[in-house]
DNA sequence: TACCTGATCCGAAGCGCTTCGGATGAAGGA
DNA sequence: TCCTTCATCCGAAGCGCTTCGGATCAGGTA
């Protein structure tokens, strides 16, 4: 394989100016730029990433650890984050590469090996839990990392996250406009922090609405259609004030709640509204939906950049303040929630 | 970090003895040998990867490249095989690491850029096809690797694999010695060398038999219970000479077989024998078939040991010889196959 | 006594790259 | 004319490790 010092044997010139004009340094003539990199690609020159580690500190790798059984993996989702980040990051010039820890309590160790050993620059964290050891871990050992969403408490690193508090709390608000008191929450698994963000603002619109929080209106379950339908049937036959709207974590719930509101004999929007939160995944439309389904709106595919963009400043050393973001969502209004009161479910 | 200098200097010897004892060579006192591995711990010294890398060559860290959209990662094979491997590296101190490439004609120029990179010392492949490109590349590229079964044609390389041959050969040889003439074959999707394999096998013993290969029997598709249920339907629904016997590539294919006999009102073993082969994943236990399903039996789980210890041999430059296995399977006697004639199919 | 052996150690080179601290020479200002 | 400035280049050091080729010294052999 080609090393800089056959380019420069190659062009009569130094080691070093062929790797300053390699690496787009300044002090280096623009002509002899265009010789060496022609150079570089016609001896085939691939940079050596070790040599290039071992002397700058920097091995243009970087890496995401997963425990073996987390849930994610087993919903396929997994796929998407890791091909969209590895695409980033490729797109970068970065190597973006995978580590599976056997058990969750091998994963921090498995962060301090992959990093002390030098193989890698940084990591990207995700299914962040609210209470979430790794960043804590990893300050303190000095390792770069960029979380997928935010932990509870002092997010003081850098992070990427859809405003789910916003996304809850709006979607609340506007049934509450639209005249709704009773209004569902069918949530995440507790414990995922971005979970405990969309009741915090979900809470939040209630409160601020004077209205009371019921706890039979909270539901939670992992994020598939059978958790909808079984919980719009709960909400439907353990009660006699059943809610006259439901919120869906998202549209794989809202399906399960479309199937159990119209076994139930309930029409949307006149029974009940319904909106779920969309994130573009798994190639459900919510425009494919009957009635078509109003949602918040923010494609996970958009985080890609942003994380790939901050794990990059943070390795680089950037200021924090530029490499936080909560990006709100879109709400979409389709035909799926309207006022509350044509309803049967009180006459 | 602690570094060998770190420890010679605490020690009062030089970088060199100091290596040479954290790896065990000869020239070095026993007690020194002791003293050292102390002080390391003691100062919590990690080895530089990259530097070891960049001296000797080495960087103790192996991947695994796999094209997004294989269709192992939609069947959640894949993280038995990830998680296996990771587990079985790990414990010979060897990281194992990921990269998923964007598309399949990636796949190649992701190995060089890995590779020459110099951050990965050899690779496992996986999901091998009947004529695949990887080995040849790899070779020639002079990068170490091991492959998860053989593709067709030459396999001058380090390999482990079961007896997929054998095992469709065999369980075709007992049911053609308990007289059955008519023996279907519900095998994997095209294409894939292991699927080409069995039905080498197949064709082979009723070759040897006399008997001839009727297409019809011989059925493709991917390995999961709606093929078999489908393909069994086909096989008496389609022809006036259904077979009396039914090889089916996996477990799940066999539950769809099971499935799709009893809708049709046929009893196994009696009308119809069914054999599968059992690769012991997903949890689906063959015992609890009503009758208990025959099988072939080999765990897919005793892969990763000698993939492990291939791609290591490998590295290390080990002849060929020692570099590829290919494990026979047991046959499981169980309730579901008998002695053909029982039937009413031809009554 | 002179020589060889084996056990134990060390110095120095070098893996391929980045980067610090100049060197060089031409152009411009006084 | 002398000095400064700027653009462009280069030498050498060094990242942390492995490894080659000795060095040293005790003991054994002839």
């Amino acid at each position: 394989m080609a090393t800089l010092k056959d380019i420069s044997r190659a062009l009569g010139l130094s080691v070093t100016q062929v790797s300053r004009a390699l690496n787009d340094h300044s002090d280096v003539n623009e002509e002899t730029r265009l010789r060496v990199k022609e150079s570089a690609k016609l001896l085939k020159y691939q940079p050596n990433l070790t040599a290039r580690k071992l002397a700058s500190g920097r091995s243009g790798m970087v890496g995401l650890i997963q425990p073996y059984n987390s849930q994610m993996v087993a919903d396929g989702m997994w796929m998407e984050v890791v091909s969209g980040l590895s695409a980033q990051f490729s797109s970068r010039g970065i190597q973006f590469v995978l580590h599976v820890a056997q058990e969750q309590d091998q994963v921090l160790p498995a962060y301090q090996k992959l990093i002390s050993g030098g193989a890698l620059d940084g990591f990207v964290l995700v299914e962040p839990q609210a209470i979430d050891s790794r960043p804590d871990f990893l300050k303190k050992a000095r390792i770069p990392f960029v979380m997928h969403g935010r932990s509870s408490g002092a997010t003081d690193y850098p992070y990427f996250d859809i405003d789910n508090f916003g996304l809850a709390y709006d979607s609340t608000k506007r049934l509450l406009a639209l005249g709704h008191r009773r209004i569902g929450l069918i949530n995440g698994l507790q414990g995922r922090s971005y979970v405990e963000h969309r009741s915090d603002g979900y809470r939040q619109a209630l409160a601020e609405h004077g209205g009371a929080f019921d706890p039979f209106l909270l539901r939670h379950g992992v994020m598939q259609s059978a958790t909808g339908l079984v919980n719009a049937v709960e909400f439907y036959r353990g009660t006699d004030a059943p809610p006259t709207a439901i919120i869906c974590s998202n549209i794989l719930v809202a399906k399960g709640v479309y199937q159990a509101l119209e076994a139930l004999g309930l029409q949307i929007p006149r029974d009940v509204s319904v909106i779920a939160h969309d994130d573009a995944l798994m190639g459900i439309d919510p425009k494919s939906f009957f009635p078509a389904l109003t949602v918040t709106y923010s494609p996970l595919s958009e985080s890609w950049d942003p994380l790939a963009q901050f794990l990059s400043g943070a390795i680089e050393g950037k200021p924090l303040a530029e490499l936080q973001r909560i990006a709100q969502c879109d709400f979409i209004d389709r035909a799926s929630h309207g006022p509350a009161g044509g309803s049967r479910l009180y006459g």
